[in-house]
DNA sequence: TCAAAATAGTGGACATAGTCAACTAAAGTC
DNA sequence: GACTTTAGTTGACTATGTCCACTATTTTGA
């Protein structure tokens, strides 16, 4: 009973969302955040402003990593970074006015990307797989 | 109605994948195929032996990535190429005895990866999961 | 209450993967 | 048989990922 198809089915959706959104990110990634910043950007949205390694392990990339794409968005004037008032360690990182336009734009982009992709299923089913990986992805394991 | 959640769940669950096979690595990649030799090996034990091009859109990368990742399991041994007998242009790539036995242990490894994942869905949950990706995965769109 | 351990974040160095364009060679198409 | 398409290769460049060492703040607990 190897999973293994399991694995190569989530690879292979992400790589086609990749590729699709790749394909016209000169029409709506007109900042250069890139898909690493996109990421970045859409996980801060449904966060709001959570501490540099909250994030980090939400996005499940190293942290250095972390450090590295926080500051690019940060030169594009695209999210803030301010001191916790509680603990003197932890950043907290938060969308400007102008990164929330950004991400308005990269959701319609990631949702028109999405639609092409689930076509071939309904929308039940959609929500369906969407409230599964939900489910499986919801305790949050630290990684490291 | 943005589905950008969707996009970061499957995001998130391949992130998870990663990490956790990641983790263990050591233990099972012996010959260090690494991610992108695991997924083109773990994909040929599936497609037999397809022509390269084939392989490169069934998995999604770029066809020049794909040429280099194939010649670096060549010298490690795990595949062979041929040419084809049909087409002059196609070379043929199948696994070795020895890529199907590092397949083998690719498996074990990613399914008990996959298992801890889905460790908070029933098993009946995983394969309606899988069903609903291969529904929506199946047609064979070309990439580029 | 203070030394040790844990946590948050940064930086450097290196390895792997993705992108894009130019190129060869073999098929397919009038 | 010229013209186009397709399969595959190569080079150069960029983006990501990984690992390790390091600083600065908590937190812990004897």
């Amino acid at each position: 009973m190897p999973d293994t198809e399991l694995a190569l089915l989530i690879d292979r959706f992400m790589r086609r969302i990749h590729f699709g959104l790749q394909s016209k990110a000169h029409s709506f990634d007109t900042v250069k955040v890139g898909p690493g910043g996109g990421i970045v950007l859409l996980t801060l949205a449904e966060m709001g402003s959570p501490g540099l390694h909250e994030l980090t392990s939400r996005v499940a990339r190293d942290k250095s990593q972390m450090t590295r794409t926080i500051r690019s968005l940060e030169t594009k004037g695209l999210v803030v970074r301010e001191a916790s008032p509680h603990d003197g360690r932890v950043s907290l990182v938060r969308l400007t006015p102008a990164g929330e336009q950004v991400v308005m734009e990269l959701q319609d982009a990631v949702a028109e990307t999405i639609g092409d992709i689930l076509a071939p299923i309904s929308k039940s089913d959609t929500n369906l797989l969407k409230g599964l990986l939900e489910r499986a992805l919801s305790d949050e394991t630290p990684l490291r």
